[in-house]
DNA sequence: CCCTGTAATTGAACATGTTCAAATTGAACT
DNA sequence: AGTTCAATTTGAACATGTTCAATTACAGGG
């Protein structure tokens, strides 16, 4: 579960193996999408027989996660090098979205088989176990975007309000993801039209005035949690 | 796609049959849930072959559709009798709330079936043109909780703040639909925190002052709908 | 009461995700 | 080289949503 078709040196022949039924399956999702790829195609366009597909992925759903748990390896030093060219903080939340979306450009439509699940239970759902890890390490990087920007947080108010950050990011990642205009120009919009309004509250919520609101915000947010 | 099972006279036998075969589906999704139920199973159940169940539904997804819209239909004179209760805008949202829940608490899981899709291209989608007049009508309802209400509401918010509300209630819905606390107790618990936040956010927006966070709104709004 | 055409019904066939028992491979050991 | 055994590979089989050509039921007209 831990090699990816881009790792440098596939060591073993299996992993070569794996490598090539994930290319070939990204490279059918690309170009026909995930439903109207059949994994009998995947496997032909492997070179291997259907059932070593199964060998090596649970199931078709699995072959997205690999992708998806692959993307946030590679993701990590583009966010790293984003999170050092700007102190202010609507410009780091704005570049950890753009280098995301940026990252997921060719594979705009597939993310749609991963998002479109609210269930939880789902195992390609944002909020399923199997993508905790993956979503845990994400609302760290909105920990980081606060932590190294000028703005101070509230005591009370740290440990949710990267959460928080996250589910708007999803918001608008699921916004993206089915966006029809030219070139996403509507998410484009959004996006600045919502950076503009979420940081103004950030900064809002950190009033001694305010600790009222932020209690009652906290409270709900850990109804949901519980 | 007009009958449903629970009208009085189905005046044809074509209308019944029909009604047989969605009264044996919804039985069975109640008893092992959506997917674990087959279109065979549906037919055998109502005594009829596979084919049969495809000449009345298009698809098994069209048969919880049918649910839905027959739902819809049920629902509208008990929410009619709930807007009848009380003029305060809080006890008017929890009460369209309450009655929808109380009504679909015998099918929540299977309401998964319908919410758990977020791409609105899907059939079962909440923002899919097939649950359109469904979910139009709905919002309609929150116009009238409003209009209903002793609060005032701001010209230029009126065309929005229903949809927002709309919003909202969606999520509590899919929350409720996956909550698994005793008798969804911390759905209760959400419902109660997030409609005082709610109400009291409904009220400050019609400040004069807070004439340019309704344009920042709206113009998110729009941006979305456009 | 028979004829005719539409509505309703049937069950086999198909496509596709998934499983599985059997065959093959290949490395380590003797 | 021969043996062994786990890893890998295979392709047929299975389950289930869906389609469809063929059949039957039945209402209305003669």
């Amino acid at each position: 579960m831990e090699k990816s078709s881009t790792d440098v040196r596939p060591k073993t022949k299996s992993d070569e193996t794996r490598a090539r039924i994930l290319d070939a399956a990204m490279d059918l999702f690309r170009r026909q999408g995930f439903e109207e790829t059949t994994m009998r195609e995947i496997a032909t366009e492997a070179g291997v027989a259907t059932g070593a597909a199964y060998y090596y992925f649970d199931s078709k759903d699995a072959i997205v996660l690999a992708f998806y748990d692959q993307a946030q390896k590679e993701l990590q030093p583009l966010l790293d090098k984003a999170m050092a060219a700007s102190k202010d903080l609507k410009d780091r939340l704005r570049l950890l979205l753009e280098v995301k979306l940026r990252y997921f450009e060719p594979n705009r439509r597939l993310l749609g088989a991963l998002a479109a699940h609210a269930d939880p239970e789902h195992p390609l759902s944002p909020f399923s176990p199997q993508t905790r890890e993956v979503r845990e390490r994400d609302i760290e990087y909105f920990q980081r975007a606060l932590a190294g920007s000028s703005i101070h947080v509230a005591r009370d108010f740290e440990p949710h309000l990267p959460r928080i950050l996250w589910m708007c990011q999803m918001g608008l990642i699921l916004f993206w993801i089915y966006d029809r205009s030219q070139s996403q120009k509507r998410t484009q919009a959004l996006v600045e039209k919502s950076l503009a309004i979420v940081v103004r509250l950030v900064k809002l919520s950190d009033l001694p005035l305010m600790k009222p609101v932020r209690r009652i915000v906290i409270d709900l947010l850990e109804t949901m949690m519980a």
